[in-house]
DNA sequence: AAATACGCTTGATGTAGGTCAATACAAGGT
DNA sequence: ACCTTGTATTGACCTACATCAAGCGTATTT
C-alpha cells in the first residue's frame, strides 16, 4: 500500500477543490506506485518520457550532458513535486534529459494516455493542472530573469530565500550546477559572504 | 474596423477547433484594439499588467532594468504572439518587467475577468490556452537549458535555426541582449563565424 | 540640409567565474 | 576495519565575455 493521501491532499489544495470518493477511485486505478533506489533513473536521455511522477518521498534531479560531458542541472525536485520532461511527454520525442533519484524516491506515476482520462472527468485534477502550468509558467519566468540579470552570488542568495530547504536536502555541487556554477565557485562564493 | 480574422485564424489553427459565429461575436466585444506607436510601452515596470495583448501587426520587446541600470530583454514578440507579464496578469501583482513596441504595434487586448468570461463558454478558446501553456512550458524549458548549457556561439547558431526571421525583423543590440551577450560580442561572434 | 541620435564595428583592457590539481574528510560497500 | 568513492575546500592559472572608448555610416528629427 501505497500513500495516495499525499496526492490527494496536493490536488485538493492546489486546486482549492475536493475529490470525491469516485475520483480518488479514478486516481487511485491510473496512478502506479513506484520505487527507484537511489541513482536509478526516472528518464534517460533519448527514450520518451512515458510517464509523469508524482513524488511521495524522495528528490530528485534533471539534468542534461553536453558534448564536453559536463553536467548541468535543470531542475531538482522534492516531495510534492511532478517529475517529467514535459517536452517529451506531451510531444512523445526522446528527452534530452537525464532524471536520477539522489535519495531513494517512491513516486506515483501515469502515462500520458491516462491522464487525458481524468482531466475532464476530474475537475480537480484539470484545475489543479491549469494552476501548476500558471505556477511553471511563472517560475519558469523568474528563472530565466534571474541567469540574465543576477550575479552568481544574488542567484545563490535567491535560492536561499526562495528554496531553503534545498540546502538541507541537496550537496553542494549539485547546488551549484543548478545555480549554474563549478562546485569551486560556489564554495569561494559561500566563504566570501560570510565575511 | 480591425483585424480580427488573424486572431480567429489562429486559435483555430492552434485548437484544432473551429469557432462559431456566436464565439466570434463574443471575442469581439470583449477583445478591443489598441495601436501604440514605435517606443510606446504597453506595460511599465511596478504597474499590474491588466491586459493580456494578441500582436496582429508590428513587434515589442520584454525587459528588465536592473540596478546597474542594463537592460535585459527576456522576449522578443512578433504577430500572431501573445504579449504579457503572465506573472503579475495572473497573480494581479506589480511587474518587474518593461514592454515596449520597436515598431508600431497593433493589438487585441482584454482584461483577466474577461478571458475569464470566454475560458469556459469557448471551446477552441480553452484548447487553444492549454496548447499555449505547453508551448510556454517547452519553449522555456529549451531556453532554460541553452542559457546553462551552450556559449555565446551556440546560442546564436540555435537562435538562427528556430528564429531565423528575428534577424530581419529586430537591430542586432536587441538580439544581443535577448542572447544575454553585449552587443560587441555579438558583433565579433559573427565576424569569426564567417572565416 | 543640417543636426542629432542610433546602430554597428574594432581595439585595448578588465574581471567573473571556469579549469586543473592537490588535499582532507566523510560515507558506503564488502 | 579497510578500501573505494564522493564531497568540500583552497591555490594557481586561464578564458570567455564585459566594459570603455573611438570612429563611422545611416536613419530621424527639425
Amino acid at each position: 500500500m501505497s500513500n495516495f493521501e499525499a496526492l490527494f491532499d496536493y490536488i485538493q489544495e492546489i486546486s482549492g477543490k475536493l475529490l470525491s470518493e469516485d475520483d480518488k477511485r479514478l486516481l487511485m486505478a491510473h496512478f502506479k506506485p513506484k520505487k527507484l533506489r537511489k541513482r536509478q533513473y526516472f528518464l534517460q536521455e533519448g527514450d520518451v518520457c512515458k510517464y509523469i511522477g508524482f513524488i511521495v518521498k524522495g528528490s530528485a534531479r534533471t539534468f542534461t550532458v553536453d558534448e564536453k560531458g559536463h553536467e548541468h542541472i535543470l531542475k531538482l525536485s522534492l516531495e510534492n513535486w511532478w517529475l517529467a520532461d514535459f517536452e517529451s511527454f506531451y510531444l512523445l520525442t526522446p528527452s534530452r534529459f537525464n532524471i536520477e533519484a539522489l535519495e531513494d524516491l517512491e513516486v506515483l506515476q501515469s502515462s500520458n494516455a491516462q491522464i487525458e482520462d481524468f482531466l475532464k472527468p476530474i475537475p480537480a485534477f484539470s484545475a489543479m493542472a491549469n494552476v501548476i502550468s500558471q505556477n511553471y509558467t511563472i517560475a519558469n519566468q523568474k528563472r530565466m530573469q534571474a541567469a540574465m540579470s543576477y550575479t552568481a552570488e544574488e542567484r545563490y542568495e535567491d535560492l536561499i530565500s526562495n528554496y531553503p530547504h534545498f540546502l538541507q536536502r541537496f550537496p553542494q555541487n549539485m547546488i551549484a550546477s543548478y545555480l549554474g556554477l563549478s562546485p569551486e565557485t560556489l564554495s569561494r562564493l559561500k566563504k566570501n559572504s560570510f565575511k
